[in-house]
DNA sequence: ATTTCCACTTGATCTCTGTCAAAGTCGCTA
DNA sequence: TAGCGACTTTGACAGAGATCAAGTGGAAAT
């Protein structure tokens, strides 16, 4: 309710994620049509937005929060396999049933557009099919970059991955200088980092734990976060000082 | 050499993967304007086709073999994050550096792209960038549906889950019936699919081993698998039944 | 103020997979 | 035919992370 009404506008010109998200290279009159087939969504931490197998009658962009990819098996393993941030698009034009739950890890608003005329629209409209390859080829080398973490990286390098990851994104946002402490809120729980980093809650818990305990970062009470030297912390993390992660 | 002779012509109409790659939707027209930028390139097992970081003068379709993407860590830990088959489609328009190295498993051929002009054609020709939107978007599935593999999986159900893939891609080329045993040809090494699961060869050894005494699979050889029972298979790969792998 | 609850931490133990080492198999070359 | 080399299997052992089990801390509710 408070998040919604940050957003309750009705057209674009306002929206936060306008230059990032899948109408980024519309022109006016495209802004008009998608217009014409949008309205917004909110949705409360931990709320499922969709449910794998479900009827998709809509795709759309996140607004504002993190919303998440998750798979289970039967036995309940489960593991995410994506982070959606603010202009991450959600849903697959042609596609009918959604392959995954996407659940809201915070608060999250949706700009969701009805999925029937959202796929006329854009074969009608080349910006929008060519925003939409391009943003799809950047999931595509984020999740080939977490195949790497999955497989091959140690407990310690994973945690040091995934804070890396999300301190990127945190200084991205809002244009930080590079030196400096980097400091943020982690905005998942112990066993959602689990899920999405394959381990248990129990050894992200300790991981952290160690990796304060070496100093690599700080902590004030259990989710805000302080990176004195991030340089250290990809050194942690296994990559290359200044290597490929894109997110 | 041998390889080559099978692919020497200089059109597209013989193509063996014309209807799958991404000049699959092109009319008579585009196919023409393809066919002045490509060129046919053979590289022998074993040979890397492009190195991560280099310069990439060129995209193209894998017309006959098997190449892998794989990332490498300082300390030499390699994981594979993707395998490339007949028609799948290798390089992103708009990027100047390869992300990883792309390697023939299997002797390869590629039908290559001028990476400029390719670009160029897909600006003009929305029958490519659709298609290639859509081998994303099948791409980007595959990645997710490995992630929950690499996360969460045994040893014993990543090795059920890569003989499964491979079995199914074999059954959907050979349009072989669906009941009765299966039986094809490893296209990998042990260290290969230890690469690409995420393990030790070592371990992939002794889950075969431990596969083919379960009477799961039975092996002539070190490569020729046999699969008397798919939904066996499929049962200890942890999927449903008839669950939703799509490769 | 006290209780309750939930996310988190920490400890003890177990087990799966990795590591190190040796030996076996198969095809190819000399 | 022997011998080499690449690939694979198998064994013994170690260790990282999972599992099982308490226990802590802070915020909301009574």
């Amino acid at each position: 309710m408070t998040v919604k009404a940050q957003f309750d506008h009705t057209n674009c010109d306002g929206c936060p994620i306008r230059h990032r998200a899948v109408c980024a290279h519309c022109d006016t009159d495209e802004l008009e049509e998608l217009e014409g087939i949008k309205y917004y969504r909110s949705f409360e931490a931990g709320q499922t937005i969709i449910w794998s197998g479900d009827q998709m009658s809509f795709v759309g962009s996140v607004v504002s929060g993190i919303a998440s990819l998750t798979q289970t098996m039967e036995d309940g393993r489960t593991q995410m396999v994506g982070l959606l941030l603010p202009s991450d698009f959600v849903g697959r034009p042609g596609r009918e049933t959604a392959p995954y739950d996407v659940q809201a890890t915070t608060d999250v608003v949706m700009c969701c557009f009805r999925k029937k005329p959202f796929e006329d629209l854009m074969n009608s409209t080349p910006h929008i099919a060519h925003r939409l390859l391009q943003m799809t080829l950047d999931e595509l080398d984020a999740a080939r970059e977490w195949m790497l973490v999955l497989g091959r990286k140690t407990a310690r390098e994973k945690i040091a991955s995934l804070l890396s990851i999300i301190a990127r994104r945190d200084a991205s946002v809002s244009q930080k200088v590079q030196s400096g402490p980097i400091v943020f809120d982690l905005p998942l729980t112990r066993e959602a980092m689990a899920d999405y980093l394959g381990l248990t809650l129990e050894t992200v818990s300790r991981q952290i734990s160690a990796l304060k305990r070496d100093s690599v970062i700080s902590l004030e009470g259990k989710r805000h976060v302080t990176i004195p030297d991030m340089a250290r912390l990809m050194d942690e993390a296994g990559d290359d000082s200044d290597g490929g992660f894109l997110i």
